[in-house]
DNA sequence: TCGCAAGGCTGGATCGTTTCACGACTAGAC
DNA sequence: GTCTAGTCGTGAAACGATCCAGCCTTGCGA
C-alpha cells in the first residue's frame, strides 16, 4: 500500500538521464534540449513525481513559507490580517504557517523558535513589547520579520495609524457634546493601546480641555464582548456619574457594551453613545449601528507580506490612515450641561 | 552579519562528543550519561543550537505540520474551525498551514500538491465534489487526510448535520405559519447545500405538505452579504407574490438580506422571516436579532485535527448535531391566510 | 587474572535535492 | 583532418540530522 513516492532518481532513470539532468529540467530548463526536456518531463508526468521540499530546502537553503505569529486567529480583526497575507504570499506561491499567542509571552516564544526550526521565509508578527528582542537575534541568522500593527526601531512594520485613530474619535465625540468619556483600552502595554490613549489626549487638550476630567481609562484583562460588558457593568454601579461616551478599543468589545447598555435599559446613543475600532463588516447591521474606526485590515496584511518578501531589512514603516465612520451609536448632539 | 546556524557537528565539537551523541541527546536522552547529557546541553545552549527542520524531516521521514485548506480565511465560519484545528495541533506542537482555496478547483489542486511536497503529516480541508479523488492519491503516499463539514464514503470527517439543520430550520418556519419560503442556498454541488435542502424537503414532507410549492430554491454564486442583498432584490422585483420567510445558507447571507429587507421597509419578521445558519457571535446583537442554526465550529475544528493525528485511517465520520437558536428575526406567528 | 555482558559512545551511511567542475560531443573554420 | 568554441549532460559532493552496527570501557563473577 505505501507506495514510495518518486524521487529525482527514479525520473532519472525512467528518462534515461542523470539526476543532474532532471533537476537541471526543474531549476533551468533553458540549459537543456528541447528534446529532453520532454523526455524528462515525460518521465515525471508518468511517475507523478513531487518535489520533495524538504531536501530542497536542506540543500538550496531557501524556504518557501512565510510564518505568522497573530494574537488571535478567532478575532475577525486578526483574520482580515491573515487573508491579505495569504492572498500576497499566493502571488509568487508561498505557503503561509499560523498561529495565535493569546498575548502569551511563553506561546510567542516556543513559536517563534519553532518557526525558525521550520527555516521560514520570514516571520510577520502581531507583536507583544517583549517581541522585537525575540526577533532581532532571528535576523542575525537571516530570518527576517516585519511587525504588524505595531512598529519598533529596530524592525519593518505595516499597520494603521492609531494615534490618529484615537484622535478622530475623541474629536467627534467631543464635538457631540461629551465631557465625560470612558476608554475602554486593552492591556496598557499595548502599544497599539498607548497609541490610541495618546491620539484621545491629544485630542481633548487641542481642544482646550482637561484630559483628566473628560477621559477615564479603564484597561480590560482582554479585548472581548464579555469583559467589556463586564467593565461597562462595574462602571455603572460604580459610585462615579455614568459616562455619555465610550470609546472601546474594538468592535467586538463595544458589541458587549451594547448589549450591556441595552439589558439596562439605557439608550444608545442618547444616555450613553458608543465608538468602536476596526469597523468590521457587521458594524452597521447592529441593533444600533455602530460608529467605528475603520483600518484597512486587509491591506495590512497583504502589506506586511509584500514589504517581507521584497525588502525585509529596510526598517520601512508603512501606515494606513485611519477612517472615522459615524453612524447611529454615536450620532446625537448632546445638550450643553 | 548573516552568521551561521549552529549545527549539530558544531554541538558535537564543542562538546567533545560525536555527532551521533548529540543526536542521542536530542531523541533518546536516556541513553547517555548525565554527564554527557549536561555537557551536551550546555554546548546547545552556547551555540543558540537550533534543529533543522527539513534535515530532520528528510532524514527521519517524521512531520511535524499539518495542512489546512479551507474556503475562505475570511470568513468566520471557516475561521472558527482553523482555531479549533490549531489548538488541537498545539496540544503536541505541531504547526499548522492554511489556504483558502475561494471554492475553486485549480487553487485547491496547486494547495493539495504544495502539502504533498511540504511532506505534510496530514491534511484537514473543507472540501468541494473533486476533492475527495485529489486526496485519495496522497493517501497511497501515506498522507491521509479528514474531510470537514461534508462526508465522502473514502475518508474521515467531521462536520455538522446538515440535512437535521435543514429541518430544524424548515419545521420552525412551518410552525411559524409559512407556506412560501424560499431557500437562498450555495452552489447546489456542495454537500452542505443539498443536505440542508435535503433536511428542509423532509421537514416540508413530514407536515403533510407540498415541497414544491412551499419551497423555492435560489442558488447564490457566492454565499456572501452582497450576493444574499442582490438575490433578494431580484426576488421582490420578481412577478411572483413576495416569500413569507427566507432561509439563508450562512448568518453572513442572512446579514445581507437583512440589510436588504430594512432598505426596502420591510418589517421583519411580521413582512419577511429570516433565519441563518452557523449563529455567529454577532447574530445576536444586529438590529433584528436573527435566529439561526448553531454549529460547534471549533469543536469541529478540534475533533478533525484530533481524528487526523489519532486515526486517520479509519474512516470515521463524526457528527455534531445542530442546535436552532430562535431570535426575534422569525419570532411571529403568521394568521393563517 | 581472565572472560563476558552491557552500557556508552563513535563514525559513517543515508534521506532527496542542488550545484558545479568537468567530460563528451558537435559543428564550423582553417 | 585537426583545432576551437560551444553546448549538453554527467556524477559526485554537500546540506544537517538520524540511525545503526560495532568498538571501547567498565564491572562483575569465576
Amino acid at each position: 500500500m505505501a507506495k514510495q513516492r518518486a524521487s529525482v532518481k527514479d525520473v532519472a532513470q525512467r528518462a534515461g538521464v542523470s539526476v543532474g539532468t532532471v533537476s537541471n529540467v526543474l531549476n533551468r530548463p533553458e540549459t537543456v534540449t528541447e528534446r529532453t526536456r520532454q523526455r524528462v518531463e515525460t518521465a515525471m508526468a508518468d511517475l507523478n513525481f513531487m518535489r520533495n521540499a524538504s531536501a530542497r530546502q536542506l540543500r538550496a537553503g531557501v524556504s518557501t513559507t512565510v510564518g505568522a505569529i497573530l494574537t488571535d486567529l478567532g478575532n475577525p480583526f486578526y483574520t482580515e490580517i491573515a487573508r491579505g497575507i495569504e492572498d500576497r504570499l499566493a502571488v509568487d506561491g508561498h505557503a503561509l504557517m499560523v498561529c495565535s499567542t493569546d498575548e502569551d509571552p511563553q506561546r510567542e516564544a516556543r513559536f517563534v523558535r519553532q518557526f525558525a526550526e521550520q527555516g521560514v521565509r520570514g516571520i510577520l508578527v502581531t507583536p507583544m513589547v517583549s517581541t522585537p528582542d525575540r526577533l532581532r537575534e532571528l535576523a542575525t541568522f537571516g530570518i527576517p520579520s516585519v511587525l504588524i500593527d505595531s512598529r519598533s526601531d529596530t524592525h519593518a512594520s505595516v499597520g494603521g495609524d492609531h494615534v490618529g485613530g484615537g484622535r478622530l474619535a475623541l474629536e467627534h465625540l467631543l464635538a457631540q457634546g461629551h465631557r465625560h468619556i470612558v476608554f475602554l483600552n486593552a492591556d496598557k502595554h499595548l502599544q497599539q493601546s498607548r497609541h490610541r490613549l495618546r491620539g484621545a489626549v491629544e485630542a481633548i487638550t487641542a481642544a482646550g480641555l482637561d484630559p483628566g476630567t473628560v477621559l477615564q481609562v479603564v484597561n480590560l484583562s482582554q479585548p472581548t464582548a464579555s469583559e467589556g460588558e463586564q467593565a461597562l457593568i462595574k462602571l455603572l454601579e460604580g459610585p462615579e456619574p455614568r459616562p455619555t461616551a465610550l470609546f472601546c478599543i474594538n468592535d467586538i468589545v463595544a458589541l458587549g457594551v451594547i448589549r450591556g447598555l441595552r439589558t439596562r435599559g439605557l439608550r444608545i446613543p442618547q444616555d450613553v453613545a458608543v465608538v468602536g475600532y476596526d469597523d468590521l463588516y457587521w458594524a452597521s447591521e447592529l441593533m444600533t449601528p455602530l460608529t467605528s474606526v475603520r483600518q484597512p485590515m486587509r491591506q495590512i496584511g497583504w502589506a506586511a507580506a509584500d514589504l517581507l518578501l521584497r525588502d525585509p531589512l529596510g526598517a520601512t514603516h508603512t501606515v494606513f490612515p485611519p477612517e472615522l465612520i459615524v453612524r447611529k451609536s454615536s450620532d446625537y448632539q448632546r445638550p450643553a450641561d
